[in-house]
Order: C-alpha cells, then structure tokens, then sequence
DNA sequence: ATATGATATGACAGCGCTGTCATATAAACC
DNA sequence: GGTTTATATGACAGCGCTGTCATATCATAT
C-alpha cells in the first residue's frame, strides 16, 4: 500500500534506524550511506506517517490554537503568523473554535484537544469565559499564552499591542484637525483593549486641555450593527460630536453608515476614526483612517513565547505589548466652522 | 505521564480489549462491565490518544481540503461548514495549500496528504489546473467533491450554488429600475462561477429585449483594486453605464469607491449590485444590494456527501446545485432620467 | 602490535491502540 | 445431559516509527 521505513532500509540495505536518523537530520552519519538513503527515499517517494513518529516520540509538535467567533481577516492573520513561526521550530496548529455562549464547552474542547496530546494553547480574547478557560488550563498545567487578553490574570502569559498609546495617537489627529467634540463608541465591555483605547483617547484629551463630555461615550461591542446604533444616538443629540472614535473598524463602518442615512458626508459633517485596519477600512467608502494592530506580530510574538516554554531552560517573557501604526486615509478631515 | 488504556483496564479489572470495545461504542459489552470501565475511565480522566488509534486503525478520520488563494471570508465559510459535519461524523479537515502557477504540485502535495492517511478530498475552484487535479485524484481513486467547480467533468461529484438564475434575478433588478446600461466586472477569467453569473446577466438582457455593449463588460479578478480601476474605467466613458454588476462583493465595493472619487453619489448617479453577501456588503455604505451564495451550505453539503461516499453501503448524490438568494439593499436605485 | 577513543551502524523494545482469532460463559434446543 | 448457538471477554501481534544501548569500524596514540 504505501511505502514505509523498512521499505527504504531494504532498498538503501541499511537499518531502519539509519534510516531514521537520516530523515530526522540527525548527526553520526556517513555521507556516502546519507545519499545512498536519500536515493532510496527518492526512488520509492517515501514520506514519513506522522502519527508513527507522533506515537514513538510521545511528542506532538502541536499547538492548539482555541479561538472564538472572529472576523476572518482576524483569523487568518493569527494563523499566518503561529504557522511562520512553527514552521521554523517544527510545530503545528491545531485550530478549536470555542463558542462563547457555552461555557461548558470549554472542557470538552480542551479534552478533545488532550486526545491529540496538543501540548500547549494559545487563545483569542473570549468574550465572556476567559477566566473558565484560564482556569481549566492551568489546573491541566498546560502551558498557554493569550492573545490581547481581555483581563489581564497574573501568571499568565499575554501579548497584546500599545493600545493606549495607537488611540492616543489618533485622538490627537482628530485635536490637531480642530476637533473638541469627540464621541467614542467602546468595544466590548470586559475588554481589556476597549478599556485601553478609551484611556488613550482620555489621556490625549486631557494633555491638550479638551473635557471629555461623558455623553459622547457610548458602550459598543465590536460589531458594526452597533457602531450603527451609537452613532444615530450620537448624531441625534442636540450637541452632536463632530469627530467619532470607534474602538474598531467594523463599530467604524457602521458609524460612517449613519452618516449617510442622515443625508450627511464624511468627513466633512462627521470625521470618523476607526482601529485595527482590517481589509474592511480600505475597502470601506471613504477609506478609514486607523490605527493598524500587528496581528501578524502579536501572533509571530506569542507562538515564540510558547515554543520557549516547551523547549526546557529556555527563560521566557511572560507579556509583551508590540506597537501599533496609525494610519490617515480619507474619513477624517478639518474641523468645519460655523 | 498520561493516562493509557491499560490503565483503565487495570483499574476496571478487564482487558485492554475490552475498554477498547467500550470506548468505540461496540456491541457486545455487558452492561455492567460498560458501567465498570466507564467508571475506571471517568476516575483516572482517561482521554484515548488519536495517533495510537490511527496507527492501529489505519484509518485516518482525515479529509483534505485543497485550496487555491482564496478571501478570507471565503476560506472561513468553506472550513466551518466543512467541520461542523465533521465534528458530528468524527472527521477531521486538513487544509493544504495549493499553488495555482504550479501544475507540478500537484502530485506532491496530494502524494504528502496520502502519506498521512487522508482519506478524502474536497477542493475549491483552482484556476487553471483543476483537470490535473482531477485526474491525479482519480487515478489514486481517491473520492473527492469539487466545490463550485471552475468546470463539470463528467463522473465528478460536485456542489455549486445556481450562479446562472442568481445572477438573472440581479440583472432583472436592475432592468425593472430602468436601466439599459449596464455594466459588468467579471471575476476570474476561467472561472466557471464567472462565466455562469456572466451568463445569467446576458440572459436577462436578451429575455427583456436588452442589448450588450460589449463594451461595458470589463475583466477583473474577484478583488476591490480591480474593481476600483475597472469602475473608473467605465465611468470615463463617453456614455458610462448607470448600472454596474460586479461578480462579486470585493468588486462592487471598488466600484462605490470609484464612484465616490468621481464625487458622484450611489444609487443616484449609479447603481451598483454585487454578489455573493459576504459581511463586506453589508458593511460598505450604501449596503449593497447582492445576491447570497450560501458557501457554506456548499461546504456542509459536499462534506456529507464525501463523508457518505466513506461509508459503505450509503447511497451518493453526485451533483448538488443549492439556491443562492436575491437580496436587495440600498445600493441600487431606479434611473434617473435626463 | 595493542590499547584507546571517536565515529558509524544495528538490534530490539515499545509508544498506545485495534483487528483477528481463540476462548469462556450463558442460553437454547433436542 | 449433551450438543449447538449466541454472547462476552481476552491473548496477542502489529501499525510505523524512534530511543536506548550494544556493537562494529577505523584512526590515532602508546
């Protein structure tokens, strides 16, 4: 049926083991008996059964990459940046998606992901459960890091982006544009980035003498539906802002939408902020300014720190926080007088 | 280390064959010695290691997903609707890559997934070099399911959404609004699901005694760049359309942009229809008017039916067209005449 | 020539499980 | 009671590979 091993060994006229030790670039081989091995796997198209040497390693090289409901875009980047790095240290994802309304499903998951002896976690911002899951690892001793944690537990390992400092950034563009009125529509409640952006725009406020008019904050969670709502409220009011932060860009494109139902144009009636440049903000009309956050690296960055913890001796950093870039395209815009 | 099946069977007192039986559910275990190892295998947190089973099985539980560059959202849909079958049925989805400027890959990365044992292939639309792929599939006897195939090979299992009537439906819209002129971005050139939404635009035209201007068709490649430039293109005719198709989402997004820059207003100085009813669509202002493919309605089904070609003794359906869905938004409008 | 390491290779058990086949026990029949 | 059949359980080999440890080979030192 398909060729193993010892079909190599017979054909090379070595041991298996040799066989074995060239396939695993082990040292202690001769190089004429190394391309004699070589031929023959060549020859025979011979690909090693990974659940073989899972099974005789009792090693898996896998990471479990648990993960709830999110934007593909979000996805796709976390696994492009976990594979880059396993790919260079010999470790592989394994996705589990998690559902946030079922708590108990935590450990059905992580048990179907012991089955296949994953040997660590890392995990997305959950929305309500990270600490059921949290719990249920440690108590497994499983080594895991998060990823923009939603609350920060001590002993746990995290990676996440200067969120403060990115919204900081972008509040003091929407400032330098002349803007004092600025509304702020949060993201998720218990997030710890939302709580995070908010006080970069708090802090930039307040180092350019600007109140915050507690009015125009207005709770989000993430979704665009809700940038929708908040921003209709927003503009309804009888002192509307004429600049809205939204804690993302998806909250941020349903705040541009608003804009047009009322008849009104970005930026010239409302500028409008968003955060994360997802393909959405390019794509958006008028393109989104944003604050891009690294995915890619928070990924790269977390997947490093796992690798380290598994491999013994190795010391390890247990937080890290990666930059974040703002970016100006076209939907902010000068404060219009009068 | 962790917990073996000999462990349990010590603890209950019985054979390892006989947990064996346990766990896989088999016929002929006394109800009390079922409750017995059930037991043992609750108390020492038993959980069965996969490789093991594999390796003694030789039998995979693994079905390959081929894919060629795909959006995100698409990719996503395709392998949730793919592993929630999964999941119910004890399948698991591997996603391998596959290059489209590549024919010669083909064999290797369907000789390295027949290497770990998987059992089955569904594929999503290549471009180019889908007959080598399904000959290399064939020759191998491996069953496999085409996802909107880019074209029907006879003999071939397949699902697809009814593109052809989705699109009819879209044009017909358009007409019964008024307009005459219309224009439309083609997706990916041999792309089957390109030419039958084409198709299905040219259809109503002729049916509503409409003629093409050959000239207003353009060819773009499923993204929002290309739907960008082809949109500007049209608009600098002479007599631009006052209606745009776009064979997808991404492309009509592009083309609302183009239409922005021009400091033109959609619907009222042009309408524009996209396709497919991604979360884009709803997201981008005005929301689009679209048409749902429902991709991973495709992808549950072609799993249960790969998943039934597994098991013997299941009858097959060999083709499956599911209904794609009209859905009208605020993009289109009806002509404004003079 | 003999001892001493350094280097290359192989024999073999076992990773944790399941399939096959044999066996033990209970139930059913003449 | 003895034979047949149905039902329950176990012994054992082996899936394809790697780790351990033993052995073979060779250059260098005495």
């Amino acid at each position: 049926m398909s060729v193993t091993l010892s079909d190599v060994a017979r054909r090379a006229g070595v041991s298996m083991k040799t066989v074995s030790r060239v396939i695993n670039n082990e040292e202690r081989v001769a190089e004429t008996t190394r391309e004699k091995v070589m031929a023959a796997i060549h020859d025979l198209g011979y690909v090693p059964n990974v659940w073989a040497q899972r099974l005789a390693r009792g090693h898996s090289g896998l990471i479990g990459l648990l993960m709830y409901d999110a934007t593909p875009a979000y996805i796709m980047n976390v696994m492009n940046g976990l594979m880059d790095i396993g790919d260079l240290t010999g470790y592989r994802i394994s996705l589990y998606r998690l559902n946030v309304h079922d708590p108990q499903e935590v450990e059905q998951v992580i048990g179907f992901a012991a089955q296949r002896r994953v040997e660590a976690f890392v995990f997305t911002p959950p929305c309500d459960n990270s600490a059921t899951l949290v719990r249920a690892l440690q108590e497994l001793k499983f080594p895991f890091v998060q990823l923009t944690p939603h609350e920060r537990c001590s002993g746990c390992a995290w990676v996440s982006s200067s969120d403060e400092s990115g919204s900081y950034q972008a509040a003091q563009h929407l400032i330098e544009l002349g803007h004092t009125r600025i509304g702020f529509i949060k993201g998720n409640q218990d997030h710890i980035a939302s709580r995070d952006r908010l006080q970069g725009y708090r802090r930039a406020m307040a180092d350019h003498g600007l109140a915050v008019d507690e009015d125009l904050l207005r709770q989000g969670d993430w979704e665009f539906e809700t940038g929708l709502d908040c921003a209709r409220a927003l503009l309804d009011l009888p002192d509307p802002p004429t600049a809205i932060m939204a804690a993302n860009d998806d909250t941020a494109a349903g705040v541009i939408q608003a804009v047009w139902e009322r008849g009104l144009t970005c930026p010239d009636d409302l500028s409008v902020i968003g955060y994360d440049d997802v393909p959405l903000a390019r794509q958006v009309t008028p393109p989104l300014t944003t604050v891009r956050q690294p995915i890619y690296d928070i990924a790269t960055t977390a997947m490093s720190m796992l690798v380290e913890k598994l491999i013994p001796g190795l010391a390890t950093e247990t937080a890290v926080e990666v930059p974040s870039q703002f970016i100006q395209r076209h939907s902010t815009g000068p404060l219009k007088r009068g």
